[in-house]
DNA sequence: AATTAGCACTCGAGGCAGTAGAGTGCTAAA
DNA sequence: TTTAGCACTCTACTGCCTCGAGTGCTAATT
């Protein structure tokens, strides 16, 4: 019934407008605050006849019975499911960090680097972003050194402009020239290829070609070299930046769920998992309060985008802050970022 | 007079027993507790008698009357300073982190790496480590990928496996034969030269070449590829790690305090501008409290040490922690830490 | 039927006084 | 030179009180 949307239609507003005042200052919201922010086209009163409404619903909350309200986790999910419709317009406030943020972006690494800055500075959020996986990359070149009589080392150029590189030992010596050739051989047969690609490309090599033979010897030290890259870097290639934005915040005054937070986001390995659970997720996505996991999250909220080359997802960036956070601006923002990460990734190669 | 000197020694001591009581509990300690962990030899009336003389040498200090006594920064300064004596008896405490933390380092990124694990997990302070830069290295090897056709990356590799890469762009496109003609010149002429000596070298080639020839159009490019390299890295080479050992200290419950120590601690530019600064300073460094110059460390206590290749100083680590710190705990580990990381690092070459 | 003014009620924040006890400095005795 | 003893000081803690912001409900108004 028309009657019906009316009354959820302006219980939105209200619980909107909450979220908005409660965000600005952390202090829980009157009635009358919010009649004030409507330039008082109601009443207070009306105003807490659709709170009380409200808090039926489980939108919002009373700390005690005295106090005004704030939202609950269930009030900010549904602000943030209704966010599409209400913004979208004011696009070019977010254009100008472009020139600033992505002027002189020469890698992947850089792109990644920069978006971190640009959630520290302009929205005052802790970003967790991580660098692509070596398996999930296209590889332009290899190259391998001796650097000991018995120890090689790999370096690997991406079609991101990413170099990895990985020491390999070796149980005899090997010559130069062999090397050489087994460079070669890869850069030759595999380039632009997917780095699980080439691993199955090589398996499939190796399984015809005769042990002995020079080809056979070639694949197999290939194998064992690709398999010893996409295991080895995977561990701590994330970075968590702006921890620092939580100290002011009026919602970790309780240091005892400060100390836990910053702990938690200093865990490089559970961050890592994390954001590894996320991966192929796909777009934006938002986790608020209890929603995430484990207890000193339940404070804060995510939340996390891809970045992609030809359509793979090469990894993945979190936001974190408060719950009681500027969904508004961040929507925004990580709508551009998307956009721009990935534009100019596809420009790098 | 021996008279005198023996006071003295014995007020070192109590000074001693003072700051490891205060080290351990955070509490101001008073006579009685003194006595006691002193086993009663003397009573407290004359430990109190004592501590008055040490207040009156500016070495402790009363919060207020009827409060017992916490260290002074000169008092942690004396303590500090008469390490060396008491101690060096325990060195194999710590010898049996080597084989946990540094059993497979390919390269002395995983050294920097190891180091700072141990720092956090073993000493419970936060760390700051800085890479080395790029012109205090001696090279292995220099490669120069084709990677668009105005576009080259440079991928050097250092002696002790540290892999830079930096991309220039050019004016107009260069044949990759030519590339590879430059890129042989210099690891014919280089190998195992210091960076910076390289760009000397180069500069000297440069000066005497005919502009218009070969060799002329060699060497200006491959001063301005080392001179970008040498340049760009600089900045953010520098990680800071551990930063949640503050927050359970008693020493930041000013939650103000712990705000500010966090944002300085983040700040990567200006933690780089501290560690550059005692590059030269060799062997190990304690700044205690005051001594340290942003406000918010003053309360902290900052100790350096740096490491080298073939007696080139690379970079420096520092140890940070509350000003109530364990400093024997720290003097032992950094001993240990000079004398692995030195002698690992020259075994990578 | 929806809105609003008015009013009684609730509960936390903050100020104030009183108490307990930890720790000191001083004095006089050992 | 050390120590026992004691008076003194100052914080931390407690309970009590008041103030006021904010609510929910009721009755009047549109």
């Amino acid at each position: 019934m028309v009657y019906q949307k009316n009354r959820d239609e302006r219980n939105s507003e209200i619980l909107s407008q909450i979220i908005q005042l409660y965000t600005a200052t952390a202090i829980p919201v009157s009635s009358k605050s919010v009649a004030e922010s409507m330039d008082n086209i109601v009443s207070s009163a009306t105003i807490r006849n659709i709170m009380a409404e409200l808090e039926e619903d489980g939108f919002i909350e009373q700390p005690h019975t005295s106090a005004g309200r704030r939202p609950t986790d269930r009030g900010y999910r549904h602000y943030v499911d209704h966010l599409n419709g209400r913004l979208s317009l004011e696009k070019h406030k977010v254009k100008k960090f472009e020139e600033e943020f992505f002027e002189k972006v020469r890698s992947i690494k850089d792109l990644i680097e920069q978006s971190s800055h640009l959630i520290n500075r302009q929205l005052h959020y802790a970003s967790a972003v991580m660098l692509p996986d070596t398996v999930s990359q296209y590889m332009k070149h290899l190259e391998l050194l001796k650097i000991k009589s018995d120890t090689v080392m790999a370096v690997l150029v991406t079609m991101t402009n990413i170099v990895e590189n990985y020491i390999i030992k070796l149980d005899g010596d090997i010559e130069k020239g062999q090397l050489n050739k087994i460079a070669n051989f890869i850069n030759e047969k595999c380039e632009g290829k997917k780095v699980s690609d080439i691993l199955e490309y090589l398996k499939g090599v190796n399984s015809v070609a005769d042990k002995n033979s020079e080809l056979g010897a070639m694949s197999a030290f290939a194998i064992r070299l690709i398999d010893g890259m996409a295991k080895t870097d995977i561990e701590n290639e994330i970075f968590i930046t702006g921890m620092d934005c939580f100290s002011g915040q009026a919602d970790f005054s309780n240091s005892e769920d400060f100390r836990n937070l910053l702990k938690i986001l200093s865990d490089k390995k559970l961050m890592m998992k994390i954001m590894k659970g996320e991966l192929s997720a796909g777009g934006m996505r938002f986790y608020i309060g209890h929603e995430n996991e484990p207890e000193p999250l339940k404070k804060c909220s995510l939340v996390t985008f891809g970045y992609e080359f030809h359509g793979t997802p090469l990894g993945r960036i979190g936001i974190i802050g408060p719950t009681r956070m500027h969904y508004e601006n961040v929507f925004q923002t990580v709508n551009y970022l998307i956009e721009v990460l990935n534009s100019k990734i596809e420009g790098l190669s």
